[in-house]
DNA sequence: CTAGGGTTAG
């Protein structure tokens, strides 16, 4: 009879439409990453009768897994499975996203093959992370490949493949690739929004492109659109990272004049900074400002707060901090230990730095190439280079400061001959080789009354070089 | 619900 069935519709639409505020509830509390409060709305809406759904358990996932951890966000999966929802592609896909914004990488493309075995198929997101993924890990082409498999089986790009893009190509190497890309999006009718810009003037900026960055300044400005905070915060750092600190902070007083809210990106951009050129006063300031604020620490903040009571010497405080980021709920990164190492090093405590070192290795942590470099640089400074030649000898990567710090030490301790090896790995390895270095070595061994090396070194050199072109 | 900007050595 209509008459019982209508309360029943009726019923299940009004749960349905409390479903739905239940998660326009909490994606707005996941945003302010309020996970604790988003919780507890889960629980009353279920104590009233209203039951979440796979949206609602989706968004709790990315809340997790983009504020806590992966591991949280695992565990909001296994939840939503108890509760007898089965995972959809969105959940693979924000495991995903998870797992390479914390550089998991592998762990990505297990989810991706774990996606297809559990029957799910993936969607257009799903091949954006796995764009993503795979120019992380250093692998454009394959990259590119799955862009081209997406224009081909008509899975139409959004706007987010053609950033993932852009901003892989630039990371990789390839900003003229990327401009090119730009360009050709454009050809067809893509119309570039902020993000894009800002993502192609970061590539640009890095690239040292200083010149094509401003044009695309100049164009996103022709556009109507307004630069962003982001926008403001790439070109800041920008100007940091070519030493130019006046003008970037200009940016910064610009950016408050213009009423912008600070978010934790300008307050970290510009702290960072500031603990650089030493003005620990100045940096400490804007850590309280952040706080007064309201803005949660995430991992990158108490990173950089960490990093702020390393150069302060204040040790105690720092693993305090780093105390405080774990109970929070929080995990520490290879960046939280690295600068931690750094710190040892920069106080010259290099057992300390040592032990920090294979602390980081038991919790799962690989060395990173800054750590060694801090160690082998600290080492040497500390007159223990031979200790510091072995860790070089077991070191996967280099780059051109591991070997500029050792072949500097040895020139110190007047080893010419040990650096003249070293120099030479140097010119082998095909890294840009400093000429300065290469000059102190040539006049030791030269002024040591090795004139003969000198000579053979200088052939060397010479024919590493001819190689090289 | 899903892209971009921030933290480490020189």
């Amino acid at each position: 009879m209509l008459g019982d069935e209508l309360p029943e519709f009726m019923s299940k639409m009004v749960f349905s439409l409390s479903t739905r505020l239940l998660n326009i509830t909490v994606a707005s509390l996941c945003k302010a990453r309020q996970l604790q409060r988003a919780e507890t709305a889960l629980v009353d809406a279920i104590r009233l009768g209203v039951f979440p759904d796979v949206v609602t358990y989706n968004t709790l996932v990315d809340g997790y897994c983009r504020f806590v951890s992966l591991d949280t966000g695992y565990s909001v999966v296994s939840r939503m499975c108890q509760a007898g929802i089965r995972p959809n592609a969105v959940t693979f896909n924000s495991l995903m996203a998870g797992a390479t914004r914390r550089h998991l990488l592998s762990r990505a493309l297990d989810l991706f093959e774990e996606m297809l075995q559990y029957g799910i198929s993936p969607d257009l997101w799903s091949y954006n992370n796995l764009m993503h993924c795979l120019f992380k890990l250093g692998r454009p082409d394959e990259a590119y490949r799955v862009f081209h498999d997406i224009i081909v089986n008509d899975l139409s790009p959004c706007g987010a493949t053609c950033n993932i893009m852009i901003n892989g190509l630039c990371k990789n190497g390839y900003s003229s690739n990327a401009l090119m890309l730009f360009r050709n999006l454009q050809r067809y009718g893509f119309v570039p929004g902020v993000v894009t810009y800002n993502v192609l003037i970061s590539g640009l900026c890095k690239a040292r492109r200083l010149k094509a960055a401003s044009r695309l300044l100049q164009e996103l400005a022709e556009s109507g659109q307004a630069p962003n905070a982001a926008t403001y915060t790439t070109i800041m750092k920008s100007f940091f990272r070519f030493k130019k600190f006046e003008e970037g902070l200009e940016i910064f007083a610009l950016m408050r004049s213009k009423g912008f809210t600070f978010d934790g990106f300008a307050y970290c951009t510009v702290t960072g900074a500031l603990v650089k050129r030493g003005r620990l006063e100045e940096a400490n300031e804007l850590m309280d400002e952040m706080v007064r604020d309201g803005i949660q620490l995430d991992v990158v903040s108490y990173n950089t707060k960490i990093n702020l009571r390393c150069k302060e010497g204040k040790f105690e405080d720092a693993y305090q901090l780093l105390d405080e980021l774990e109970k929070g709920g929080l995990e520490c990164d290879v960046y939280t230990h690295s600068i931690i190492v750094d710190g040892l090093c920069k106080a010259d405590d290099m057992e300390g730095a040592l032990r920090h070192l294979k602390y980081m290795n038991s919790l799962g942590f690989k060395s990173t190439l800054v750590a060694l470099n801090c160690i082998i640089n600290g080492l040497g400074k500390a007159g223990d280079i031979d200790r510091a030649l072995m860790l070089f000898e077991s070191m996967e990567t280099r780059d051109d400061f591991t070997y500029a710090s050792l072949v500097h030490n040895l020139c110190k301790a007047r080893r010419y001959r040990h650096a003249s090896k070293i120099l030479l790995l140097w010119l082998n390895s095909g890294l840009k080789v400093l000429r300065s270095c290469q000059r102190a070595v040539l006049a030791g061994l030269h002024d040591s009354g090795f004139k003969r090396d000198a000579k053979k070194l200088k052939l060397k050199i010479w024919k590493a070089r001819m190689l090289r072109c």
